[in-house]
RNA sequence: GGGCGCAUAGCUCAGUUGGGAGAGCACCUGCCUUACAAGCAGGGGGUCACAGGUUCGAGCCCUGUUGUGCCCACCA
């Protein structure tokens, strides 16, 4: 059992084996408790082709760690994990790699290809999976999801029909983003917008029966084939005489009415409008105001389809690019000029998007936005950082209805029918072969699939079995909280929350942590284009997971976007090294046949007392910084605890007692060794769950799992404030001690008196008490102290502290020149100190105003460093004298 | 056009109710001291972007400026 820790940390030892350990045991499997609360964090899906990344690291860590935390602190803890559909990118894939074998969509049909889509989700859908076990986390694979499985499908139906009878979700002919490329809509959320450098084409309309003309500016000009008006605002003195009028449309010579609309912003341009109902919004909504109707001229791939026309199906570009030329030959160009705006393009392929009409089916947002403003308003959700809020708040404010529907196969087909015979749209939540109202068989079931974040949208309580009543929804819903990157707020968070707060009468989560992006040490996104990712798993494997679990959360504030430095990592596994090492230590100074299991305070010593007080406080910070999700704060201070407090310092104090002849004080150092590591291996068990959980094994009186075992707590009877000063006292008494000594060049192995000149009682009463850590630690030969310096001479090295002076009696080994150098910086820095204290004490307003207890230690300050300037100052005149 | 961040040591970043500027890495010096060289000890290095303001007191709060990044937007 004991002493069996290889010397060096090596991850790959165990990593694997823990996490089958762990899932073969059942502890990542909640249970539903009538005595224990439950805690519930739903995995953000991964798409399911999908394979992990830097980003998946991060939330999915973070989820560990709270996961973990509240196992441990009590709780059901479930994490419930599963994977996405993702059908349009899934879609495209799958596309792509039938054409690399010369197959087309079409040529397999409808059936066929999904059947094709679940072949290559077999395939890859396990690869993030298994990717994630890497990781460490420690989710609930008994209850994994997927996006398309049979409950979820069936709860993606009810809600579609739960709204459509609600009247919530309509079909109609509207202007949506239409990607050219992938052949189908896409929601407002699914358009990215980038600033683009482009053209404005200035063109004059004649006007029928006249010489006059009017002047517009377009930016497409190949949609002047679908112009069915001009507008201009009525309140626009120089057009008031043309409304009314006909206006030619140039090269087709349609004629199209000259029209008033307050959307015309005089200001700019010419004041006047080309307008195109079927494809731009604005003109849309402008042609349903003056019953314009529709012309629509370009098709979905993107060509031009106006009849019988010379552009007829030429791509819109080429359109564009001959059209301009025509306009120039016949005069009806009048110029152009640079033009700048923001163009959208499909989230998914970049194509830039066409806005056309096109019939498809909505949501309608805004009885379902209310709701979920009213619930941020009212305090049920939080954001982590608070800013993302009005992100939320601001999206809520301007949404428009959703569009649903995607002319693709692989998802959820539209619950939705119709009746060739009588037209009637029939939606069911069973397969009919039949029109409920002329019972014609003539019926056909309507060829879109949903929108793959329709389905997302009801993960929290789909996955636990709604629209069924189960146990599992009943007891983990709401989930505590959502982890998940900021991009994803509008297609994502605010859907959760409205489906939720109209299914369930209640939000899904209370909690919102918004994790930033993992940006290459260069600040750029890593991309697959850019070839600059760095593989979680090729870090995992050099580093460890912990290592890499410990670099994401390190550094960083929630919601901010971080650089990754394999530097970083490295010093990562170093830490886990010196605790392995620690551990190492610990172990070969145990004995094997007492029981560790009592500790009593009545045996301790000051430096026990000192180190079990630091543990309490660590145990209740970390507490706290986790309550607050602040991870990153919690970590680090784990980490200086560990390194410093318990490392540097309690180690190093102990050993004069562990190699020493006193057998019974050795045992109770022992005794704390272990004691505090245990607090230290569960406190850090979320953050690093594997090195922890194999030390913990090796520990000896532990039978369960770390993963299992409970979280410490704050013990009243550990609080020993006089000990923790006592020992930050000869702390401080050390370091002046080996720095005097380092600036002096005496080297370490040269041991040597040390005399402390001291009389005060506590001051003398320390030192008395630690005596025996100078050996160590300050390279001391014998230890001396005295109540006056009478006597000393002048051949030391003279150190002064509060209420203290130390003397280093090392003869001719001292270089007096450095000495009086040493001491002039000394004095140097003490000036500098009291002239900052009087600036503040000789401050009217701050001895009026300041709250009692900082100006008391102002004062006290200035007494301390003026004594020991003094001492300085003694000393450097006496030395100078003898010289 | 609107909104939100960021600017602190050479680099990357922490710094949560305003009260003597921190870490990791890098750098310099000395150490293979029986847990650890993936280590130990010591050290150098910062007008906390700039300008005002509030306050006894500002890296932190307010206003403005500059630089920089991101998000949103029906900018013909």
């Amino acid at each position: 059992m004991l002493e069996n820790l290889p010397k060096t940390y090596n991850p790959k030892d165990f990593e694997d084996r823990l996490y089958k350990y762990w899932n073969d045991n059942g502890y990542f499997t909640p249970k539903v408790s009538k005595e224990k609360e439950s805690y519930t964090i739903m995995m953000p899906p991964p798409n399911v082709t999908g394979s992990l990344h830097m980003g998946h690291a991060l939330n999915n860590t973070i989820q560990d760690i709270l996961t973990r935390w509240k196992r441990m602190d009590g709780y059901e803890a479930l994490w419930l994990p599963g994977t996405d559909h993702a059908s349009i990118s899934t879609e495209a894939k799958v596309v792509a790699k039938m054409k690399s074998e010369g197959k087309t969509k079409e040529q397999l049909g409808r059936d066929g290809f999904i059947e094709e889509a679940w072949g290559w989700t077999r395939v890859y859908g396990g690869r993030i999976k298994e990717q994630l076990k890497k990781l460490g986390v420690s989710c609930d694979w008994s209850r994994e999801r997927f996006t398309l499985d049979d409950q979820l499908s069936k709860a993606v139906e009810e809600v579609f029909i739960r709204l459509y009878e609600k009247g919530l979700i309509y079909r109609g002919d509207r202007i949506v983003n239409w990607c050219p490329s992938c052949k189908t809509a896409i929601s407002d959320a699914e358009v990215e917008h980038e600033d683009s450098h482009g053209y404005i084409w200035q063109i004059r309309y004649p006007i029928k029966n006249s010489d006059e003309f009017i002047e517009i500016a377009t930016t497409r000009p190949e949609t002047i084939l679908g112009d069915l008006a001009i507008a201009v605002n009525p309140k626009d003195e120089r057009y008031t005489n043309l409304i009314g009028k006909t206006a030619i449309l140039p090269l087709i010579n349609r004629e199209i009415p000259i029209i008033a609309d307050e959307y015309v912003d005089m200001e700019f341009g010419t004041g006047a409008v080309k307008i195109t109902p079927s494809h731009d919004p604005n003109d849309f909504e402008v042609g349903e105001r003056h019953g314009l109707g529709q012309c629509i001229v370009i098709s979905e791939d993107g060509t031009i389809n106006a009849e019988d026309c010379v552009y007829e199906g030429l791509d819109r570009y080429e359109a564009r690019e001959k059209i301009i030329k025509d306009l120039e030959i016949n005069g009806y160009l009048v110029g152009v000029k640079g033009h700048d705006n923001s163009v959208g393009h499909c989230e998914r392929c970049k194509t830039v998007i066409e806005p056309l009409i096109s019939k498809q089916w909505f949501v309608k947002m805004e009885p379902l936005a209310k709701p979920a403003l009213d619930a941020y308003k009212n305090g049920q959700l939080n954001f982590i950082p608070e800013r993302f809020e009005k992100t939320y708040v601001h999206w809520l404010e301007n949404i428009r209805d959703w569009c649903i529907s995607r002319q693709l196969w692989w998802g959820h087909r539209l619950p939705v029918y119709y009746c060739d015979t009588c037209g009637e749209t029939i939606v069911s939540r069973s397969k009919i072969d039949k029109c409920s109202k002329c019972n014609s068989a003539n019926i056909r079931q309507d060829t879109d699939t949903l929108d793959t974040w329709f389905s997302s949208a009801l993960w929290p309580f789909s996955t636990l079995g709604w629209p069924d009543k189960t146990e599992d929804l009943d007891y983990f819903f709401p989930t505590n909280v959502l982890v998940t990157g900021y991009d994803i707020i509008f297609f994502w968070v605010i859907r959760m929350v409205f489906s939720s707060i109209e299914q369930m009468g209640e939000v899904p989560f209370k909690d919102v942590f918004m994790t930033g992006l993992v940006r290459d040490s260069q600040g750029r996104k890593m991309s697959k284009s850019l070839g600059n990712g760095i593989d979680p798993l090729e870090i995992i494997d050099e580093f460890g997971a912990d290592a890499l679990r410990f670099t994401l959360v390190t550094g960083n504030s929630p919601g901010n976007d971080m650089r990754f430095y394999t530097e970083r990592v490295e010093a990562n596994r170093n830490f886990a090294n010196k605790l392995w090492n620690a551990t190492r230590f610990v172990l070969m100074n145990l004995e094997e046949d007492i029981s560790y299991d009592d500790i009593s305070q009545d045996e301790f010593k000051k430096e026990d007392e000192w180190i079990v007080s630091r543990l309490n406080e660590v145990i209740k910070d970390v507490s706290n910084y986790l309550d607050k999700y602040e991870i990153g704060l919690g970590a680090q201070r784990i980490y200086e605890f560990i390194w410093e407090d318990y490392c540097d310092w309690y180690i190093e104090m102990v050993k004069s007692r562990l190699y020493g002849d006193d057998k019974e004080t050795s045992i109770v150092a022992q005794k704390v060794l272990l004691y505090v590591l245990k607090d230290i291996l569960k406190i850090l068990h979320p953050f690093m769950p594997f090195i922890t959980e194999e030390i913990w094994q090796h520990l000896p009186g532990n039978n369960e799992a770390l993963i299992v075992s409970s979280w410490p707590y704050f013990k009243d009877e550990f609080v020993f404030r006089e000990s923790e000063q006592g020992i930050e006292y000869i702390k401080t008494a050390i370091k002046a001690i080996r720095n005097a000594r380092a600036e002096m060049n005496i080297i370490p192995s040269k041991k040597s008196n040390i005399i402390f000149v001291t009389t005060d009682d506590d001051i003398s009463k320390y030192i008395e008490v630690g005596k025996r850590y100078f050996v160590n630690l300050a390279s001391a030969e014998d230890i001396k102290i005295f109540d006056t310096k009478d006597g000393l001479g002048e051949e030391n090295i003279s150190i002064v502290l509060d209420k203290c002076q130390v003397f280093l009696p090392l003869k001719e080994l001292i270089d007096y020149d450095k000495e009086i150098e040493r001491l002039e910086k000394e004095k140097a820095k003490l000036d500098e100190e009291i002239k900052r204290v009087l600036g503040k004490l000789s401050n009217e307003g701050f001895v009026k105003k300041a709250p009692a207890k900082v100006v008391e230690e102002e004062k006290e300050k200035q007494i301390k460093y003026e004594e020991m300037l003094n001492k300085v100052l003694e000393r450097l005149e006496s030395l100078k004298k003898s010289k």
